[in-house]
RNA sequence: GGCCAGAUAGCUCAGUUGGUAGAGCAGCGGACUGAAAAUCCGCGUGUCGAGGGUUCGACUCCCCCUCUGGCCA
């Protein structure tokens, strides 16, 4: 019998982290975390990490980074694996949750990503050529370099354009990368499932959970990292719900502007989400307005015989 | 009650001399291999308020009705 890892993934606020919970305490494991923000320590409210005092079972993974430092999926994979291999060790069946769908990825399936460390300065550099050549320019240069990779990435994405140059640099083309992400392998033993439900229902619970965020205090614990110097960092700044406060607090919006802006970022980002589920077709989906979360948590466990 | 303005996409509105309609926002779909809550791509979704008339043809003109603003009583 080979043992391996249930993951639970879905759109935000469709209800995973209490599937999740439910499930490893069934099964006496621990739930590792994949998500990109709840890795940053003190992002707590506005990223919906589940409060210390109500979680069922160990949460590993969140606030593991200080917002100011940057992190990434190949960092994501590695810790992820250790975790999950600690699991087996044990016994245990690890359970993987989160809504960051290439996190999810890098750690379940074989996803190779070039040598050791990202290389700010040369990242930098290629930032500085994109600003001096435009995207039409930088894409050229990526033409010349590596027409499929060039065929691959719309030109206007400068940031992927960018990527593949700095690939290029350690010897690899994107598209030879890219090509293996349609047919993924899988390195654990694994079952994913993902939540879906009505969409106006899901939008009508990101809507009140902003709410709930905003009520419980989200303001002032984006001011404290604004001032702990945490406003510049790179990645927490990129975080919906974060980005939008600090323009509020800067004077650049409203209050209530920034709220719409929260839910409607929120929307868009469920949206994508979902479009990544779609596509992988492993993907084994709870219909949550047709089950409520006992009826999930068994549902989980009888299609997950197979990996525990 | 009278006069005026308006009624077109989910919302705000545009629509040229009559040839069955288009912008922004919202929304929907997709991509994704080291920033991924990021980044990028694609898609108008419509009884033009209802009914009648003129016309080969009406969102455009005429009549009538309904509703919404405003003004006058």
């Amino acid at each position: 019998m080979t043992k391996g890892v249930i993951a639970i993934t879905g759109p935000t606020a469709s209800g995973k982290s209490a599937l999740a919970d439910q499930v490893a305490l069934a099964l006496g494991s621990e739930v590792i975390s994949a998500d990109a923000m709840q890795v940053y320590r003190g992002m707590d409210i506005g990223t919906a990490k589940t409060p210390v005092a109500e979680r069922l079972v160990p949460l590993l993974l969140v606030d593991i980074v200080d917002p100011a430092d940057a992190y990434s999926a190949a960092l994501f994979q590695r810790d992820a694996r250790r975790e999950i291999d600690r699991l087996l060790e044990k016994g245990q069946v690890p359970i993987l949750c989160g809504g960051t769908g290439l996190y999810l990825r890098a750690a379940l399936d074989e996803m190779d990503f070039p040598s050791g460390q990202i290389d700010d300065g040369r990242r930098q550099r290629f930032q500085e050529l994109a600003d001096a050549l435009g995207p039409e320019g930088l894409h050229r240069r990526l033409a010349e370099l590596d027409p499929p990779s060039a065929q691959a990435i719309h030109p206007n994405n400068v940031r992927r354009v960018i990527r593949a140059l700095e690939m290029l640099d350690e010897g690899v083309s994107y598209a030879d990368q890219k090509a293996g992400f349609s047919r993924p392998s899988a390195r654990y033993p694994q079952v994913t499932f993902a939540l879906t439900m009505d969409r106006e229902r899901l939008y009508r619970r990101i809507d009140e959970r902003v709410d709930r965020m905003i009520a419980d205090g989200l303001v002032k614990e984006v001011e404290g990292l604004v001032s702990q110097g945490a406003g510049e960092a790179i990645t927490s700044r990129q975080a919906i719900g974060y980005k939008e406060i600090i323009d509020a607090l800067e004077g650049r919006c409203s209050l209530d502007e920034a709220i719409e802006l929260i839910k409607m970022r929120s929307r868009r980002y469920a949206k994508r989400q979902l479009s990544w589920s779609r596509r992988d077709p492993r993907t084994i989906w709870i219909d949550m307005d047709e089950m409520d979360l006992e009826e999930a948590v068994a549902f989980v466990l009888s299609e997950s015989e197979v990996v525990r």
